[in-house]
RNA sequence: CGGGGUGUAGCGCAGACUGGUAGCGUGCUUCGUUCGGGACGAAGAGGCCGCAGGUUCGAAUCCUGUCACCCCGACCA
């Protein structure tokens, strides 16, 4: 491409609007031009990284055996009141009636059109296992579009899906799928992470997400300092305690404690560990169909995970409760313990199970229990996981040290089940002539939020560092003064050597000064600049590297070479 | 959805308190001089001051309403 012909609007301020670095470079670097809230044009450059990274994605999930398909994206809106996520996606999905009044969405995801599609067209175990895909706008008319690409309301993802006639065909499936995920990122040049995942309302029997490692991602990961372990930290566990603290020694009896409501009070009312209180967490647990209030215990040396703590409650949402509600109920609010506590349904960590010699609340103003055995709660007790990691707690895997980073999600990949095979009635007939619902996995990763995660990943002051598998152009032509016409001449010979070789090529034959078309080189990030300029005079050109940030001397005549060497 | 902020030339901003010819920087056009790190000079083009009402002889400016966009939080298979 001429850079003089083409349609690349750079700016010299950032948008005021912009916070992130993928945000600002991108738009002034015009790659994106944003329309509305959560709404953007991609301009060439952009489109054209867009395309890169769909390349990759096609050639991996060929590789793996996936096929490529394109579904509607306006979906009727019977299909989702089928499954029942009309409900439960509420205002994120974008509703409107077309000239005969009938109800439809933009699709938003497409789980039941890929459904609709496979059922009743594969109907035996011989046709299995299918694994589908599609790389398609998807809209989400989010609460709150942010960060340029990174929270988009309209956006590409690629979406796929696989058809099983067994959980340990699904399996297999899905640890291709990681694997296949593995290699696109790697291919692009990211450094990540695939965690565990909670697979959220959604369900299934596990999830892994693909985390882009960058300060500014959104979600907060537990990774192993030793191994590859790495959680989410709505799902990260932790490994046995290196060192237990020394533990009270107390026969049980009941103590006058006045005023001493928190954990640290008590703990040092008593001068023991917080890991030996109990903690209370009381929330409202809101249902399909009503709510209630759990109180949730764990060690006082811990804190509540409210996404384990609402799976573990089995509700749709945890929300805080008020002092006079816990009195109206018969709590008494820094006192609750769970000796003798009725009508409140209460679910323990399973850290506290059995646990002895620990203090706890007994339920009366100004009195705690010492010395209390746990291990005389009922039988009946509900155990979960309800602790959050923190920095410096022991993997579960190898026992190494767990430290805190932040990750982009680029990719989630789920065990379905039957989640929603069941329900819409998809089903193929197994080897006995039966009936059997799909087993189906689905595996998203999400596109344009990846072009906004390189940049995060790969910037500095002066703009984008494309990655060679990402750039919009691998190389750029640089041509210092377009009036010279030796530097003109050997700049349009390399352009068209490199064009024939097949190498994306950028020549910038602008009429511009060398200051001016260097910071634009930069903003832009093209991996390769070969600058021609002054230097011919001396028989030079100069490559310069945008990620090394280095200028080589490179005799004119072996320019072509040198460059064919560089890509590699 | 709760809290906060911003809407004036393509982009970034001033002007508003104290109502009276709409400004600056950048970008754009033309000419000349420059030509290795976003050059200089000269001459130009470009605005429904978010929108709608109101007050006033007169509103970018004061009042009311409304819309849009951004940030924090809630939310986000």
């Amino acid at each position: 491409m001429r850079f003089s012909q083409a349609f690349v609007p750079t700016e010299k301020e950032a948008p005021k609007d912009a916070v992130l670095p993928s945000h600002i470079y991108l738009t002034r670097a015009g790659f994106i031009a944003q329309v509305a809230s959560g709404l953007y044009n991609y301009l060439p450059l952009g489109k054209r990284v867009l395309k890169k990274i769909e390349a990759v994605i096609n050639e991996e999930m060929a590789h793996a055996g996936a096929q490529e398909v394109e579904l509607s994206f306006v979906t009727p809106a019977e299909l989702w009141e089928e499954s029942g996520r009309i409900e439960k996606f509420g205002k994120e999905l974008l509703r409107f009636k077309d000239r005969k009044e009938n109800l439809f969405v933009l699709g938003p995801t497409h789980e039941e059109m890929m459904v609709n599609l496979v059922r009743n067209r594969v109907t035996s175990y011989k046709q299995l296992p299918l694994n589908l895909y599609q790389i398609k706008t998807k809209f989400r008319d989010e609460a709150r579009p942010r960060f340029g690409l990174m929270r988009a309301r309209e956006f590409v993802m690629k979406d796929g899906y696989s058809f099983h006639a067994s959980t340990e065909d699904l399996d297999r499936e899905f640890a291709a799928m990681e694997a296949a995920y593995k290699r696109i990122l790697e291919r692009l040049g990211l450094d990540f992470r695939i965690v565990e995942a909670d697979s959220g309302a959604i369900g299934g029997s596990g999830s892994k997400e693909l985390m882009v490692i960058a300060d500014s991602g959104e979600d907060t990961l537990a990774v192993c300092d030793t191994c590859e372990y790495g959680a989410n930290i709505e799902a990260a566990r932790r490994g046995e305690r290196r060192t237990v603290p020394e533990a009270p020694e107390a026969d049980f009896n009941k103590f006058e404690t006045p005023d001493v409501k928190s954990i640290g009070e008590l703990a040092a009312f008593f001068h023991v560990d917080p890991y030996y209180t109990l903690k209370a967490v009381a929330k409202r647990a809101v249902y399909e169909d009503g709510d209630e209030v759990v109180v949730f215990f764990l060690r006082g040396s811990d804190e509540l995970q409210e996404v384990k703590a609402v799976n573990a409650a089995g509700a749709l949402d945890l929300v805080d409760v008020g002092e006079e509600e816990l009195v109206a109920l018969g709590l008494v609010p820094g006192f609750i313990g769970p000796l003798d506590l009725e009508g409140v349904r209460m679910i323990f960590d399973e850290d506290v199970r059995d646990a002895k010699q620990m203090i706890c609340g007994a339920n009366e103003k100004d009195a705690h229990f010492v010395g209390v055995d746990l291990s005389v709660l009922p039988k009946q007790t509900q155990y979960a996981e309800l602790y959050e990691v923190k920095a410096g707690d022991a993997c579960p895997q190898c026992g190494g040290e767990l430290t805190f980073t932040k990750g982009i999600e680029v990719g989630h990949i789920f065990k379905l089940g039957t989640v929603y095979s069941a329900p819409l009635k998809a089903e193929f007939l197994n080897e006995n002539g039966k009936a059997e619902p799909f087993v189906m996995g689905t595996y998203g990763m999400g596109v344009s939020r990846l072009v906004a995660a390189v940049i995060e990943q790969h910037h500095d002051d002066r703009g984008c560092i494309w990655t060679k598998t990402t750039a919009p152009y691998l190389v750029n032509i640089m041509v210092s003064n377009v009036k010279d016409e030796a530097q003109m001449e050997l700049g349009e010979e390399l352009y068209a050597a490199l064009r024939a070789a097949g190498v994306e090529t950028m020549i910038d034959d602008r009429r511009e000064r060398f200051g001016f078309k260097m910071k634009d080189a930069e903003l832009i990030g093209f991996p390769l600049t070969v600058i021609i300029g002054k230097e011919l005079a001396n028989g030079n050109i100069q490559l310069y590297d945008r990620a090394a940030g280095e200028k080589t001397d490179v005799p004119a005549a072996e320019a072509y070479t040198r460059i064919t060497e560089w890509i590699g």
